[in-house]
DNA sequence: CAAAGGGGAAACGAGCTGCT
DNA sequence: AGCAGCTCGTTTCCCCTTTG
């Protein structure tokens, strides 16, 4: 397929699908109507011979080749997005910008101090602001801009945002040292028999690990 | 100026949910 | 189980804009 024979926005569209799973809400997003998303769709179906998205009770799901092309699409669109909007070139060493980073706790504690450290050396005029990412205002701030960059378990950002793996993180049991448990092996099976506390925080994944 | 293409409105249909 | 109501995607038709 030749790019004469596709119109891109029908790519921006698929975009925001991967993002909403619902045509009615995408079109909203994108500021027109529903039929116009499923025109758009339906045209984008014929031209790339494939369903792309399937309608189920937990919304449009994309197939298999709609998942496979939604990196690509999405890391284009966003190359086309920045080269529209670069005003000048970004130099670390004389930037005066302010970047800011929504983070966990954690990311307070860990990442900010070894952040600044980097920035410090090779970006001294640099401001890093920081806030929480457990705001329910996440994807629309990063959305706007209004947020570069958010580290943190954050699975409503799965479509349409750059994401990379930072690390794997594992978790350990604390108990007082005459606690029954401490004399055998931790097993999950003693672990669910025994009350314990898990602090619930979004972005932390802490929830996750006690599910 | 005619043809083509895209968007909006209305109608329709499928699937889900709640109630009896 | 069956029905009604609701939500949401699709289809159809019409209008407007663009293009050659």
């Amino acid at each position: 397929m030749q790019l004469r024979d596709i119109d891109l926005n029908l790519l921006v569209i698929f975009n925001q699908l991967m993002i909403d799973k619902r045509v009615s809400a995408a079109a909203e997003t994108l500021g027109i109507t529903q039929p116009a998303v499923s025109n758009a769709l339906k045209r984008l179906r014929v031209l790339l011979k494939d369903e792309l998205f399937l309608r189920t009770s937990r919304g449009m799901e994309p197939t298999p080749f709609a998942q496979q092309l939604a990196e690509p699409v999405n890391y284009a669109l966003g190359t086309i997005h920045s080269a529209l909007n670069q005003q000048t070139s970004f130099d670390p060493a004389t930037s005066t910008r302010t970047f800011t980073l929504a983070v966990t706790d954690i990311g307070d504690i860990y990442f900010l101090p070894v952040l600044m450290e980097e920035v410090m050396r090779t970006a001294p005029q640099l401001c890093i602001s920081t806030v929480r990412n457990t705001a329910v205002s996440l994807k629309e701030n990063l959305e706007v801009g209004k947020v570069d960059l958010a580290i943190g378990l954050l699975p409503q950002l799965q479509g349409g945002f750059f994401q990379r793996h930072l690390f794997k993180h594992r978790y350990v049991c604390m108990f007082r040292r005459e606690h029954p448990a401490a004399s055998q092996p931790m097993t999950l099976d003693l672990f669910q028999s025994l009350e314990h506390v898990v602090v619930i925080s979004a972005g932390t994944g802490h929830g996750e690990v006690d599910t």
